[in-house]
DNA sequence: AATATATATTGTTATAATGTAATATAGTGA
DNA sequence: TCACTATATTACATTATAACAATATATATT
């Protein structure tokens, strides 16, 4: 028999990247944005429509936030995930296939 | 700005791979699997179900079936897909990211 | 043509995801 | 403490997805 355990697992991860707005957030993480006015300026929606996509991400430990002062700093925390989204984003390669260690 | 427009495409992408039947689907297709019976079976759920998920496939162009008398023989036909699904169920290793060529 | 098998489609109901306004919380500085 | 800025949470209406039974279609066999 089939183990749909780990199905779900990967699909419930997919399915958190399987949003435009998401996408994109995780993909300006990768390469260098962080605070979430910034974002939420760029995208061009309401704050609290980020707010609630960056919970989704978060939830799914995709995404881990550090205070610094009364911003928050966002990072891509998910090794899986930076592989599909460089895949899928920068042409194939991976440049940015490493957990930053600061 | 932001080219929101291909994060809307990958999205997509994502959104149908986001899902443990269709992930299971997928994958299996990958190894060796071919006929809609032997998945049904295999997944223990009705027919139309399965059916329906294929067709979910089949409308984004991740697989494509050919008929083979009465039944329909499918694949998976997008690279990206097969990249992905190695990537996150085959340990990293990815010895099947090649095109059936027949 | 009649029947059987494999697969697809439709209709329906239940559940989940989305977007947003309104509100809440946490840190900063006067 | 009060006001200010950044971010999170809630409530709710709207839309999308899921699952499944019933039905339809396509091919094969007789």
């Amino acid at each position: 028999m089939i183990d749909i355990k780990s199905y779900e697992e990967k699909a419930d991860l997919l399915k958190a990247l399987a949003h435009p707005v998401r996408l994109c957030i995780v993909h300006g993480l990768m390469e260098n944005q962080c605070n979430v006015n910034k974002m939420t300026a760029c995208l061009e929606m309401p704050q609290s429509t980020v707010s609630q996509q960056l919970g989704i991400l978060r939830n799914k430990g995709i995404i881990k936030g550090r205070r610094q002062g009364t911003e928050i700093c966002y990072e891509v925390v998910n090794v899986e995930v930076r592989q599909i989204i460089s895949l899928l984003l920068d042409n194939g390669l991976d440049f940015n296939n490493k957990q930053k260690d600061e």
